[in-house]
DNA sequence: GTCTATACGAAGATAGAC
DNA sequence: GTCTATCTTCGTATAGAC
């Protein structure tokens, strides 16, 4: 009789530890920021030894932070996704929902690791942590433009629209962490349900 | 015969150097974020000796943090307040018009400091930096609210566009960064025009 | 292949010389 | 009052034992 082992069984951490690697860096950068986030704690919160991480990712904490700006932007891009399917306007109030959660649930101290990537400049010159949140952005823009054109958006307005609704989504995240209040989030809602129906109706 | 000497002259540098150390903080937060930058680098750059900086500053990094978010924050405060006396339009255009300078003069390398002390954690637990970032996101905001208001605006719709403008502009900047192009910046100007429009329309 | 122990530099902050 | 020199802690990264 042949018993087949899952490898995975087997070796339990082996890509286990590297994706909680991944996860804990995007969970710790988007509470502290980027350059505030060591590779020390990282290493203690994933129950990693400090030499594992440099083994998973030789190319040290810019490669880590690459991964995790990735991680969590396809995390939300997969969201996003599954929410436009109902429709333009419900996949909006998905994505305004799906903030407004993480802001108030941290008693906001958590936002979003892509910004947080976007405006913190690592001391090295490597760009690919800020490739991987320009990607990032793109991608979510492309779902919400490819949605409103479905729905009967001009094309040249979707893009504009989409644009629209993750800068003013970034932004109101940290407005909210400034002043501790879901106010932002809650004001650009009506406004930008009303910036999306319009859209559809080819006003502009 | 009595000569009346300026004090300022005499000490050039007295409240000059604390100045230069602000508006050097401001520079440096908005460029490489909060935590990358050193107050060893401020002193530098703004040629004061490190002790000074601790002379000026007995808050150390989180004082000067604070007062160069405040800083800037008063900065634009003011020209939109100059611009918006020629109405939301123009203060919008203008407001937008600064950011894109900022970001392209720069090469995509600066964005905004109040953003930066808003989503970085500073090690110490001290919330002065985030009230202050919180501050200058209300003044802008209530400035914008104020200027549609007396064009016509309703009040409550009003603050919801305002709040959409600084949030969408906030985050477009950071996007423009990931992106090293303007395109955020010229794509939102377009949806936010029509929507100032609209709400001086009483529209909503 | 995994991890402990360490190297080396730079951070924030201060004590005390001028 | 101004600033130099230094203290301590923590950062990234690695060398080499298991």
């Amino acid at each position: 009789m042949t018993v087949v082992i899952d490898k995975e069984a087997l070796v339990p951490d082996s890509q286990d530890s590297r994706r909680k690697l991944v996860a804990g860096a995007a969970d710790m950068i988007r509470r502290r920021g980027l350059n505030a986030t060591s590779v020390r704690e990282l290493a203690k919160h994933a129950r990693a030894p400090l030499g594992s991480t440099y083994h998973y990712f030789p190319g040290g904490k810019t490669q880590l932070a690459t991964e995790a700006v990735t991680f969590a932007g396809d995390l939300t891009a997969a969201l996003l996704a599954r929410e436009l399917e109902n429709g333009p306007v419900e996949g909006l109030r998905a994505f305004l929902g799906m903030w407004r959660k993480i802001v108030v649930d941290t008693d906001f101290q958590a936002g979003c690791p892509v910004l947080a990537v976007s405006i913190e400049d690592l001391p090295a010159g490597d760009e690919a942590p800020h490739q991987a949140a320009a990607a990032a952005f793109t991608h979510w823009t492309e779902l919400l433009t490819t949605s409103l054109c479905e729905h009967g958006a001009d094309p040249a307005d979707a893009e504009h629209t989409a644009t629209l609704i993750v800068a003013a989504v970034e932004g109101s995240v940290a407005i909210c962490r400034a002043e501790r209040s879901s106010r932002a989030l809650d004001h650009i809602s009506h406004k930008l349900e009303r910036v999306v129906e319009d859209a559809i109706r080819r006003d502009s």
